[in-house]
DNA sequence: CGATGTGAAGCCATTCACAGCA
DNA sequence: TGCTGTGAATGGCTTCACATCG
């Protein structure tokens, strides 16, 4: 079972995956770019893509960089992973970039995403439009109350549980979406699972068991909180030490 | 400005800041967590939280692991940025570790949150218990619609987006959740800064510019999707070209 | 004896700095 | 000349392996 990736997770890039046949270019290629860039570059996509509308067309690192809040070096090294288009003394051609981003990150293909679990953030997600309008359509909603199963939700009906592995399989989806209470996430999961779905995205906050070929990603919100109260601590701590010496948080006596 | 981190972003443990003071015990160890380690800590506190409550009190290092979904050894090195608080021969008492793992993530203080964009997701987060249940009372709301301001959401009235400094200063907000349309959530974000929010959870898809001091995590819906699409089109190659060997992805052709 | 805690080694990822090209 | 693309250097995180101790 693979450990799923979010938030500050580790970011190791199947280290075990023996390479076989020493050609295949482009498979190697994607399979070379670091985890941590490939988030980055669905950032620059956004940014270049919001360029593009308001009619740039041609951008240096450094400008980039700048607009998606990392420094030009490492810019330029993520670029580098999906080949070399830009124009030394210029800069890159946005369209062109965007394509080609679009290109390393599957977005020429359209994944269907099925939300499980249609409480206040299923329904969030499924009247989310930003997901549609990315390549991302919501094709198909599941909940175990059968009060909103028929019911649309979003423009999208909602389907029991019992039959994710049914429908998913039908409707081909490709990202399966758990929104579910953390009880109900693991059943859930199995059965998008038993549906061939490869990729799945967690709201629940749950370790979700899965087979070595399923990508699993994770967005925690408790976790996100947790992590920015640490910062709130560290802070204060900072703080507090710089005046009062030795006592650190809560009162606890550093140095007694 | 900082650059706020989330998904698989840059874990640079503030390589600017100096260390002038040789000593100070607590908070020398909490600056020398790393950020990746922190995100687990939350993590294992919450299945820690589970086993105590299943009244379980005593756990040892490969099964909190496996809980947990990392190796043991990660684990145990994790553990021990925060002191050694484990028992050789036989393991970690869940109580104890509960307690230390809280105070070191700064929860034994309140974090009161502020919501700011009352939309379909604010609407999810301001309803969401599981902020108030781990520490994070949801103190205010907020939204630009006057439709919605007095009107109650989760028990919580909603106020004008105008009252951000007014509303947050007074009633001490410390964590600021961003969940507008991208284009108001700069405006948004420098409000609550300028309350004295310091910790920002930005669900907007933008980078936003925030002075050193203030922490950023960003959750982004669509990046998340795309990270999962990368690895689906990754195995559609590795699929693909272990069958049809020198055609690509789309099509094109790897060896002409 | 068995599990923790931790130096040391290895591996990624970021950053630096400059060669190379338009 | 100016900016890209990239080897080399650096720094952090993960993994290993074992000394240590209840």
């Amino acid at each position: 079972m693979a450990a799923q990736r979010g938030e500050g997770d580790e970011v190791v890039t199947s280290p075990a995956t023996t390479t076989p046949e020493p050609a295949a270019d482009v498979r190697e290629r994607a399979r070379a770019i670091p985890e941590a860039a490939v988030a980055r570059l669905a950032v620059y996509l956004r940014v270049l893509s919001g360029l593009g509308d308001q009619g740039v067309t041609t951008i240096s690192s450094e400008e980039l960089a700048g607009a998606a809040g990392v420094n030009s070096a490492k810019l330029r090294k993520d670029l580098s992973y999906i080949g070399s288009y830009g124009t030394r003394g210029v800069g890159y051609d946005v369209e062109v970039l965007v394509g080609h981003i679009e290109r390393i990150l599957g977005l020429t293909r359209k994944h269907s995403v099925a939300v499980v679990g249609i409480g206040n953030l299923g329904h969030a997600l499924a009247n989310y439009g930003g997901f549609g309008s990315r390549g991302f359509p919501v094709a198909a909603l599941f909940d175990i109350d059968d009060d909103l199963t028929g019911v649309p939700v979003g423009g999208i009906p909602v389907h029991h549980i019992d039959d994710i592995v049914t429908v998913c399989t039908e409707r081909e989806i490709s990202i399966g979406v758990i929104a579910t209470p953390p009880q109900a996430a693991q059943a859930v999961c199995d059965r998008l699972v038993s549906a061939g779905v490869q990729c799945i995205l967690n709201f629940a906050p749950v370790v979700l068991q899965v087979p070595d070929n399923v990508e699993v990603r994770k967005v925690d919100l408790a976790v996100e909180m947790q992590i920015l109260s640490f910062h709130v601590a560290r802070r204060a701590d900072e703080a507090a030490g710089d005046v009062v010496n030795g006592v650190g948080v809560d009162g606890v006596v550093i140095r007694p």
